[in-house]
DNA sequence: GCGCGGCTACTCGGATATAAACTGTCCGAGTAGCACTGG
DNA sequence: CCAGTGCTACTCGGACAGTTTATATCCGAGTAGCCGCGC
């Protein structure tokens, strides 16, 4: 076995958002807890508690306490985008970060204006990395549950019917 | 220190890329060895020679042993793109892996006909990765050393005269 | 002088440790509902 | 009957391990140049 699976992004970030679409669907009957969305998605329940807590301090989900509690959109899928999604769990930061190394050994010796312009390496990168995140900003999590929709309609009934059913 | 940094590609694609351009400007000198490389940009020299390594399986460099050996680029920057140096290093896998968690759970009911489009957010996060390396196939490392040239002229004959001085 | 053989120094390549990050699990603080009690 | 109060069950949130990945290092196989020797 030799499967190369690198510069993977965190699969928390499908779990937020499959959850952020089941939570739209299931939003009119009130918060719905980690046990009962780990448990249509087949996940272990406190990791996925553990993905969601940072969708909660990036004002994407509410989160209530107590013996209905569980968690929330807190404002429409519409408003949330893939980047917005992406940036809560996996950080700002960008995936390419430049250590200029340039500056260490030979280029040690040129005057500092040679470095005013940031690294031709770094600029490339950034600039592909750049159309990545306008992608991921330009897609709502509500055009995407569209789409969803639109593959297999009837999926929201579906869906709170499943939830309707006690699990055994 | 709470430094986020996640989702991080691995500096060995940033070392490449630069050795890349180096051995371009030291072309005509014969082959450049790890160690030499390493010393031009303060790097460990053994890790940096791991690094290199998958460029050659990638027909990206060509390396030859013995007294005078070291590393030499297999063909001009100009058929080099940025996304052949990621690829090489960083594997060919996308960094958005889908897991189908949809299957698992909520949607085990569902008929088969319903899979056969594929996960709506799978898609997305694909096309937005698309963009991205579609960026990166369309620029060359030529295209690359052309700017840095451009920002500080002169920087091949300062970088072959940085070698040619005896170190230290 | 010239060719040849052995030697040496240096190279890459992969196998081996160490550190970091991701994945997964557990338990406690806190809250909302609910039942019970007293008026 | 109704309001108040205490309890209980359930929730999230963060603290605590296990496992995979990335980082760093070291040593051996192999090669190209070079020196010395013999012709």
């Amino acid at each position: 076995m030799d499967t190369i699976e690198i510069m993977k992004i965190s699969e928390g970030v499908e779990w937020a958002a499959h959850c952020c679409l089941l939570l739209d669907w299931m939003g009119e009957d009130g918060p719905v807890s980690t046990a009962r969305l780990a448990a249509g998605y087949g996940l272990p329940a406190a990791y996925l508690n553990k993905q969601l807590q940072p969708l909660v301090k990036a004002g994407i989900l509410t989160s209530t306490a107590g013996k209905k509690g569980g968690f929330r959109l807190a404002r429409p899928l519409g408003e949330v985008t893939l980047m917005d999604v992406l940036a809560a769990i996996e950080g700002p930061a960008e995936a390419f970060q430049c250590a200029e190394i340039r500056q260490n050994g030979v280029w040690a010796d040129l005057p500092a204006s040679a470095f005013r312009a940031p690294c031709a390496i770094d600029a490339a990168m950034r600039g592909a990395e750049l159309e990545w995140r306008r992608a991921l900003a330009a897609r709502t999590l509500a055009s995407i549950q569209s789409d969803a929709e639109l593959q297999a309609p009837g999926l929201r009934t579906q869906v709170r019917e499943w939830y309707a059913r006690p699990r055994q």
